[in-house]
DNA sequence: TCTGGGGTCCTAGGACCC
DNA sequence: TCTGGGGTCCTAGGACCC
């Protein structure tokens, strides 16, 4: 049997999920900031066509915001992350393999549909997912992760295709042309880097020029991983589907401030604050870790201030998730990093040498006591489960501090719908 | 005034060992 | 006129993704 991959992406997803419970979005132009209200990270097809561009800084686009009445939202994470959990749930009533690649987009594997009736299936994903979740998707089948990829860029620049394009079909000389319409940049792999190298040593710009380029020369002068994409284009699998989300091996917290901040006493609410997210990440998944790493950085845009980044690390004695083993050693970091008279703008927490709990018990020795370890072990299962309870933060380590005046802003957040009992949807008749 | 926050994998080169 | 060679492990940096 061939192969055949389903790709499904959600449309302007944090865009979408906005509309989901604001029926008067519709048909206007919606854009979506990142963290701190910084810069645009979604833009409804209305505000794309205004010409507002992805990651353009929010300040930027004042104006057209004022002169279109775009609407404009700080990200809603608790809300895009609940909805992005239902699209999969519903996509996983379609086949056991599937493989959530991001919040918005997973690969099926569809071999199992026959090659006439792929199509159809597709069209039933699309209708299926807009029913239980009210998000629309583009859904792209080929042969190849690779031309999935390709195909649901097809569709979503091509509106007569209704959403679905099956690539599976198509005869080689048909997929050529295709192919050869498709810019160097927008194959999935090729970034700004390769893109250049590409084009300035062999003349390549088209996916169709990458498809026929020679694999060795590829895979000498650049990469196994750009060899790969050579492969996948010209229709041979090589990417795998991966149905089991792997463990992270490094898990990091990192957010600017809402303004400048100069006490040490203020970052150290922050880095405590990043801190106990990160461990809480870890135990999540099962794991512990034995290194920490903090960092500090000044506003790098701010060209006339004076800039000052630094990052430090340190390895704790024997993996843990045990937060406040992580505090100390965090806080430690900070005042030895830190230096009076700057305006910072950023700090992060980076946890790295991560290993599955279960491991962990089986090789201990020297200053462990077991039974220490287990209360430890025991007093933040409940913490965790006051804080998935009664929601996040409802307890907290007082490092983190109560104040908390230089959090991010988020001036626009809508309601959190879906997760929390107090912003529910209110529909009044 | 205002410029995000996560992750992954690969490769080259140095340290170290025998 | 001359100073081994091969293997492994680790890390930093570079590239990519959403």
């Amino acid at each position: 049997m061939n192969n055949a991959f389903a790709l499904v992406d959600c449309n302007n997803f944090y865009c979408s999920c906005e509309r989901a419970f604001n029926a008067a979005l519709h048909n206007k132009p919606v854009l979506v900031l990142s963290n701190n209200d910084g810069c645009v990270v979604a833009r409804s097809n209305e505000a794309r066509a205004l010409g507002i561009r992805m990651g353009q800084p929010a300040f930027e686009c004042r104006e057209l915001i004022e002169q279109h009445a775009i609407q404009v939202f700080s990200s809603n994470y608790s809300l895009y992350a609940d909805m992005s959990d239902r699209v999969m749930k519903t996509l996983a009533t379609f086949t056991s393999r599937l493989e959530v690649y991001s919040i918005d987009e997973a690969f099926l594997d569809v071999s199992h549909v026959g090659a006439e009736h792929l199509l159809d299936y597709g069209r039933q994903i699309r209708e299926t997912v807009w029913q239980c979740t009210g998000i629309p998707v583009s859904v792209g089948l080929a042969t190849t992760k690779t031309l999935s990829k390709i195909a649901t860029e097809v569709v979503k620049q091509n509106p007569p295709s209704q959403g679905v394009l099956n690539l599976t079909h198509y005869s080689e000389a048909e997929l050529d042309e295709l192919l050869d319409s498709i810019a160097l940049k927008d194959v999935w792999g090729i970034g700004p880097r390769y893109t250049n190298r590409l084009q300035a040593s062999r003349n390549i710009f088209t996916a169709k020029n990458l498809k026929d380029a020679d694999e060795h020369w590829i895979r000498k002068r650049f990469s196994v991983m750009v060899q790969r994409t050579v492969l996948e284009l010209r229709g041979i699998a090589c990417i795998p589907l991966e149905t089991e989300p792997k463990p992270k091996k490094g898990i990091m917290t990192a957010k600017s401030f809402g303004r400048p901040v100069e006490s040490l006493a203020e970052l150290e609410e922050a880095v405590a604050t990043y801190t106990a997210r990160a461990v809480e990440k870890l135990r999540n998944q099962e794991s512990a870790a034995c290194c920490i790493s903090v960092f500090l950085t000044t506003n790098p845009f701010q060209h006339d201030a004076p800039q000052y980044a630094n990052s430090l690390s340190r390895m704790l004695p024997f993996p843990t998730s045990f937060t406040p083993d992580f505090l100390n050693v965090a806080l430690d970091l900070v005042r030895s990093m830190y230096q009076p008279g700057f305006r910072y703008k950023k700090a992060g927490v980076c946890i790295s040498k991560i290993v599955s709990q279960e491991v962990l018990q089986a090789d201990l020795f020297g200053d462990y006591s077991l039974e220490r370890e287990y209360k430890k072990a025991r007093l933040m299962a409940m913490v965790d489960f006051i804080n998935r309870w009664w929601g996040q933060n409802t307890i907290f380590f007082g490092a983190q501090g109560i104040g908390q005046e230089w959090k991010m802003r988020q001036e626009r957040r809508s309601p959190r719908f879906t997760t929390q009992w107090g912003e529910i949807l209110v529909v009044r008749t």
